[in-house]
DNA sequence: ACTTGTCG
């Protein structure tokens, strides 16, 4: 067959196909990856079809181009033969009059027919790759100003340039979704950075460890010990140290084994400690980490914490309270209970009294306390108070001046329906994007209106306090509401717990409960939990809950016999909820839904409509667990609802399966795309439960579950219970939830509050130190402090270096820190923070 | 060998 030797005759050649793109079928926005469909103009393949479907990772490929794929057939089980391009580029005309046309195109916006002729008469029919490589060439035509110049220059790179850097991007191994982000990051410079310094790429793009980064650096020749690779696992390490466990800093010690660990584990290779040291005091004189106290921090918690500090004092110097003179806000009160027609307790009505007329207030209680019920008053109350309307048509043309903003989508969702007002995300009252967590320029952005609530407080990390202080203007009134023994927030630090430790806000604590009934003993459980114990009838039955001992093993049977009890009873999937800390496992989320499926939703006779997406099924009638916002359909992460229609794509308008799920009163339509942002909601996470609650919850607890035996989880939990609850496993592993206090993050937002320096602190990283604050810093502390026994070999090995040495060049350096200074506390508290300035 | 938030 003449086809076939064709073939092997150019079989060492790589494949390429040629043409013009007809249509893109597919493009992923987030990334480079898309689906062509291209005209074949030539190929060296064995294709010999007019159109092929081409995929890959391209960047700016326009429709109607003509462009060249190297790659290779493929035969995809569903959508047949198929070229994966690996590398392309833009066919570049190569006639004189096709260039002509090409460079008068719209592409070249200024240049016309004539121009375009003139350059190809002086540069000839290559004038293409003569600018690309040397823009100089074009100074030699006629009558093209600096501004056509630019176009031809900037267009004719950027395509170019864009390609090479993706290929470049893909020979390093990164896939089309990094490929993306690190282009977004460094543009035209992306594989200029990355040679230079591929560690860069772990500070820079979210989701490049160091072992990734080191492998690159492997290829290019960076040696083991070099100071780049050293500095690199600092500051990976710091970062991973400091986010894992939620702190807001670590000390030399843990920060130099754990790097010791990440590069001896990355490349097998002996690092030296002193050297690893020695990086490590480079790294605080290059002002990359912060050391303060002994404490090393991530710049951006450093700067974010000293921000929240001088944000509250600068809200704290306002005026101390509000007065409404011509108002008795005591009787207001008793007009507003009989105007909602509610009658508030002798704790709500304090709360409210001193809410009102507080500039900054804290507002705390755990569950069923009626902190909504309060913050639906104050609201009411600062709008009577100050003459204001809460009908949002009166504010067509301004602000409405009370602001409603929570760090979850589902808990300002909740605002919204107990106040009847707006409210958003921080985020998005922000205007941020979820990702400037490092050290992105700080917007000096204002918010605007009188009153700011802010809701499940205690989920606000350190950075996003900081920012949403920062923003709070001189006449705005603040408070805050949230429970501090639930879970703490995802992101580094206890803002709340910190806010109120430090005792400078006003706060007040609601303690009665409204919520269950009298007698209930689910709420004396939760009190004895949250002390750090168990009751002593802990396995007795109870009228609103019960304990079942078992094994993990043995959940699974456990719960199918209570639930199908419960059913029988008349218990819906809606009225009952299980709970777990994690998904895998025998006792896991993902075993416990499915067997809660079979109970409430099977498909006994087969002829159901189902549909299956990674290990799940999907049936009519499922409980569904939204997964993300999507505040356009008001529809918000921790959601649930309930598939209500299922269309197979042969069925379907544009041929793919669709799922429509009823949340309250809307509708929502899912494409199998889409389908990653729910999932079975039988059984979820204790994390997502958080912010709702349940007539009945059942819980198990077995030592399977590890490291989520924790105290604030089980509290969380047990309090989503309205009327029943119903615990099971072992009591050990209950025990031990309830022993392990969530173990208080390292932060030092409390001592900075405490800190008598009030004025506005900022960190400048170029700043440079004076020497004579290095004299004092030097003799300032001399206290003395125990010292902590060694722990391990390679510890005691770490403390042994010196950590700064003397720089005898530089007078300014002329000190010298090491372990045992920072250890006894001789170390200046201001290392690191020079150029703050009023 | 754990879970979780925000945004485009």
């Amino acid at each position: 067959m003449a086809e076939q030797e064709n073939l092997d005759l150019f079989a060492t050649e790589t494949p390429y196909v040629v043409g013009q793109v007809v249509a893109i079928f597919y493009q992923n926005p987030t990334n480079f990856y898309k689906v062509l469909l291209v005209r074949v103009a030539e190929t060296n393949s064995t294709y010999d079809d007019k159109e092929i479907v081409i995929t890959g990772n391209f960047g700016q490929v326009q429709e109607e181009e003509t462009y060249r794929f190297f790659g290779k057939l493929v035969d995809h089980p569903k959508f047949g033969v198929q070229f994966t391009a690996d590398r392309y580029k833009q066919e570049k005309p190569t006639s004189a009059a096709g260039v002509v046309a090409y460079l008068s195109s719209d592409k070249f916006p200024g240049i016309g027919k004539k121009t375009a002729e003139t350059i190809v008469q002086l540069l000839g029919e290559n004038a293409i790759d003569k600018i690309s490589e040397n823009p100089e060439v074009l100074a030699e035509v006629k009558g093209l100003n600096a501004k056509k110049r630019e176009v031809l220059v900037n267009t004719i790179q950027a395509s170019d340039g864009m390609e090479k850097i993706i290929i470049g991007l893909n020979s390093y191994g990164f896939g089309s979704q990094l490929a993306y982000n690190i282009y977004q990051t460094y543009q035209g410079e992306t594989l200029d950075i990355i040679q230079e310094n591929p560690y860069q790429l772990v500070q820079d793009i979210e989701n490049i460890g160091f072992k990734k980064a080191d492998a690159i650096a492997d290829q290019l020749g960076f040696a083991a010990d070099s100071p780049a690779r050293l500095k690199a696992a600092i500051l990976y390490s710091l970062n991973e140290l400091c986010l894992s466990q939620g702190n807001t800093y670590t000390l030399a010690e843990p920060l130099l084994e754990e790097s010791l660990k990440v590069l001896e584990s990355s490349r097998a290779f002996i690092i030296d400690p002193d050297a690893l040291a020695e990086e490590l005091l480079q790294l605080i004189e290059e002002n990359q980490l912060i050391e303060d106290q002994h404490k090393l921090y991530i710049k951006s918690l450093y700067a974010a914490e000293w921000g929240i500090n001088t944000s509250i004092k600068r809200l704290l110097e306002r005026k101390k309270e509000i007065t409404y003179n011509s108002h008795d806000i005591p009787k207001e009160i008793r007009k507003l209970e009989k105007r909602l027609g509610i009658s508030y307790g002798a704790s709500q009505i304090q709360a409210i009294e001193e809410a009102i007329v507080s500039p900054l207030f804290i507002l705390t209680g755990g569950p069923g306390t009626g902190k909504t019920t309060v913050l639906n008053g104050i609201v009411s109350l600062f709008a009577e108070l100050n003459g204001l309307s809460l009908d949002l048509n009166d504010y067509s043309d301004k602000v409405f001046p009370i602001l409603l903003a929570a760090p979850t989508g589902r808990a300002a969702k909740r605002m919204n329906e107990t106040t009847g007002l707006p409210s958003s995300t921080i985020h998005r009252l922000l205007g941020l994007n979820g990702r400037e967590n490092n050290n992105d320029e700080q917007s000096d952005r204002e918010l605007e209106g009188g009153l700011l609530i802010v809701d499940e407080m205690s989920m606000v990390d350190t950075w996003l306090a900081n920012q949403l202080l920062r923003a709070v203007p001189e006449h705005m009134q603040v408070m805050f509401v949230g429970d501090k023994n639930q879970l703490p927030s995802v992101g580094p630090g206890q803002v709340l717990h910190d806010l109120i430790d430090a005792q400078l806000i006003p706060n007040m604590e609601l303690n009665e409960i409204y919520r269950q009934g009298d007698g209930s003993s689910i709420i004396s459980l939760a009190h004895e939990i949250k002390d750090g114990q168990l009751p002593n009838d802990f396995t007795q039955n109870k009228k609103d809950r019960s304990f079942i001992n078992c094994y993990a093993y043995q959940i699974e049977e456990v719960i199918r016999q209570v639930v199908a009890k419960a059913k029988a009873k008349g218990f819906t999937p809606q009225d009952i909820q299980v709970l777990a800390p994690m998904y895998r496992g025998p006792a896991g989320i993902d075993a416990l839904n499915k067997m809660m499926q079979e109970i409430f939703n099977p498909n006994d006779t087969g002829r159901r409509k189902e549909v299956k997406f990674n290990d799940r099924i999907y049936r009519i009638g499922d409980k569904i667990l939204q997964l993300v916002n999507n505040p356009e359909l008001n529809v918000f992460n921790g959601d649930m609802g309930e598939i209500t229609s299922i269309t197979y794509a042969k069925e379907a308008d544009d041929k793919v399966d669709e799922l429509v799920i009823q949340f309250d009163a809307n509708e929502v339509t899912y494409k199998r795309n889409e389908w990653n942002k729910i999932t079975l909601a039988y059984c979820c996470s204790i994390h997502k439960s958080q912010g709702s609650e349940f007539k009945m919850v059942i819980l198990p607890m077995v030592q399977n579950y590890g490291r989520m035996l924790r105290r604030d989880l089980l509290y969380t939990a047990i309090t989503r219970s309205s009327e029943l609850l119903i615990l099971c496993g072992e009591v050990s592993a209950f025990q031990e939830s309830v022993l392990k206090s969530s173990a208080t993050r390292l932060t030092t937002l409390k001592e900075r509050l405490l800190e008598d320096n009030d004025a506005p602190l900022t960190i400048d990283s170029s700043a440079t130190r004076s020497s004579v604050e290095k004299k004092t810093e030097l003799t300032a502390g001399t206290r003395s402090n125990e010292t902590k026994p060694a722990a391990a070999p390679v510890q005691a090995k770490i403390e042994e270096v010196s950590l700064f040495e003397t720089a005898e060049e530089e007078p300014s350096l002329s000190y010298r820190l090491t372990v045992e200074m920072i250890r006894t506390n001789a170390v200046d508290p201001m290392i690191g923070m020079e150029g703050i300035t009023p």
